[in-house]
RNA sequence: GACCCUAUGGUCUAGCGGUUAGGACACCACCCUUUCACGGUGGGAGCCCGGGUUCGAUUCCCGGUAGGGUCGCCA
């Protein structure tokens, strides 16, 4: 029998990125084997379910390209699903709970609570002796009851006002859906044998467990919603790459043991199996990931292009709308520019930069004339000596005819002999050359005046998007600035 | 408090009875370069502690310690 596998998440408004690793590690199982992977909403706790809540959960998923088998296919608790083991609500299936909750009571298992602070409840008959759990994971665990447990091993299945407890919800559903293994977050690891417990009551074999480690922040303490990088939807925003996101989770608990790093999905999915998931929690390296996403971004995105040079790669669409996102999202008034200019400007930042969150710092001159100079470079770069070297280097730049069009097509140009990256950097070799120093000299200080940074694009091919008008007009201003 | 899981550099990990303990991120230095980034090269940094078992333990066993989890009318 093929495996049949499920991520069973609660609608609580976010997902959890150890979360999303556990979808993951069932859906790589799942395509391993050639099984099916499941999807199921654990919508109990009616009050805080929403509809955007499981929405947020679809769309994580969806981002990180974890299609599911059987399962919802939109956040209507009534809507539309596929399969034939639904609903994949558990705010649908009352009646399958209710019918198993009679076959509880009336084989002996469960009992209603007549007095009391439980009043009300149902409680199922928990064994009394140790249970013992085979995971395909940790190996065998023999569960022993706590101190608490001694005293009192039932435990409630379901409420005074009637809604079935998770445990309960939990084991019916992958009884009745068939579910072969269960992969799921340690922290269920002690639950187990209560859930072990309900699947004898029923008289039916446990399904296999597979307990993974959790994920921790980098400090080692547990990460909860608060925690930056906790929610999938923080990658979402920051514009990472889906595929860096997931190759990173294989990373954390688990290895292909051959010391490859950077892995296609496809690869992964033949190389994965639970037996080789590792014991101990992972903790969550931030820089790691960002080192993976600069890497995929770079794969993407590796040529340099420029307005002169060949028109960029074709599928590299996402490359400009993620940028031009990534600058709206923090105020930049792209949307002021032509087009042809934004993108000869992402262009020059090709490579350059490890998650596009990165990318308002680094490309904010080109859409602002408000130059603010970095402090410390100014008392290096803009000392009087300097002054008449930057003149210089202004009347060679002032030589040399703008595009037509200028500063705000982006793309009109002279035939060969425009304000052009190759010949602006021609101008200032040779300004270098005449004024006898090296071309750091003049490098530095022109790219202060006009982007007011000390690191950036290449500067020829920033000052041929930038245009004439501007270049000259900050040269000018920066020039204003420096003391003779 | 009880119960369960875990323990290789700062982090992710390979190794699991005899290894110069391997790789990656991060860090430092140098090279490349118009800056930054990329890419090179080199470097510092590790088997939690204590007992066993063994000719020999990072590797096996026990204890401790530390971290994490669970014991809910949350999931």
């Amino acid at each position: 029998m093929k495996p049949r596998v499920r991520f069973a998440p609660s609608p609580t408004g976010y997902l959890h990125i150890g979360g999303a690793r556990t979808a993951l590690f069932n859906w790589l199982y799942a395509r391993h084997t050639g099984g099916t992977f499941i999807l199921r909403i654990e919508d109990t706790d009616a009050a805080r379910n929403s509809q955007e809540a499981v929405d947020v959960i679809l769309n994580g998923l969806r981002w990180l390209g974890l299609d599911w088998d059987e399962g919802p296919l939109t956040g209507d608790a009534t809507g539309p699903g596929k399969g034939s083991f639904g609903p994949y609500f558990q705010s649908q299936r009352t009646r399958i709970y209710m019918d198993y909750m009679q076959k509880l009571l009336s084989g002996g298992h469960a009992y209603e609570v007549q007095e009391g602070k439980d009043e009300g409840t149902i409680k199922f008959k928990m064994q009394r002796e140790p249970v013992v759990i085979q995971d395909l994971v940790v190996g065998e665990v023999v569960r022993k009851l706590t101190d608490r447990e001694e005293v009192d091993p039932d435990f409630i299945i379901r409420r005074n006002d009637g809604v079935p407890v998770f445990h309960f919800v939990n084991v019916v559903d992958d009884l009745q859906m068939n579910i072969t293994h269960v992969i799921r977050g340690e922290d269920h690891l002690s639950n187990t044998a209560k859930h072990i417990a309900l699947f004898k009551a029923f008289g039916v074999p446990p399904p296999h467990y597979a307990h993974i480690p959790l994920i921790l922040n980098n400090d080692g303490s547990k990460m909860s919603k608060r925690d930056f990088g906790a929610s999938l939807t923080t990658y979402i925003e920051e514009g990472f790459l889906p595929e860096a996101v997931i190759n990173y989770l294989c990373l954390l608990g688990w290895s292909p043991k051959n010391n490859r790093e950077i892995m296609p999905l496809n690869e992964v999915v033949e190389l994965f199996d639970l037996p080789q998931i590792l014991r101990h929690n992972a903790r969550f390296d931030m820089a790691k990931l960002i080192w993976l996403n600069g890497k995929y971004l770079r794969e993407r995105t590796t040529t340099t292009t420029t307005t002169t040079t060949k028109p960029p790669p074709p599928d590299n669409e996402d490359f400009y709308l993620l940028g031009i996102s990534a600058l709206t999202r923090v105020g930049t008034p792209v949307e002021k520019f032509p087009l042809a200019y934004i993108r000869a400007a992402l262009d020059t930042c090709r490579g350059k930069f490890k998650t596009f969150s990165e990318l308002p710092a680094y490309a904010g001159f080109y859409f602002t004339d408000k130059i603010e100079y970095d402090a410390e470079a100014a008392k290096k770069d803009f000392v009087p000596e300097n002054k008449p070297r930057l003149e210089k280097l202004r009347d060679a730049f002032a030589k040399i005819p703008a595009r037509l069009g200028d500063s705000s097509s982006g793309i009109t140009e002279l035939e060969g002999g425009g304000f052009l990256a190759a010949n602006l950097e021609a101008a200032l070799k040779e300004t270098t050359k005449a004024l006898g120093v090296k071309a750091g000299v003049l490098v530095h200080p022109c790219r202060l005046a006009v982007t007011g940074k000390t690191s950036g694009p290449s500067l020829y091919h920033l000052l041929e998007v930038l245009g004439k008008e501007k270049v000259m007009a900050r040269i000018e201003k920066a020039l204003a600035n420096m003391t003779s």
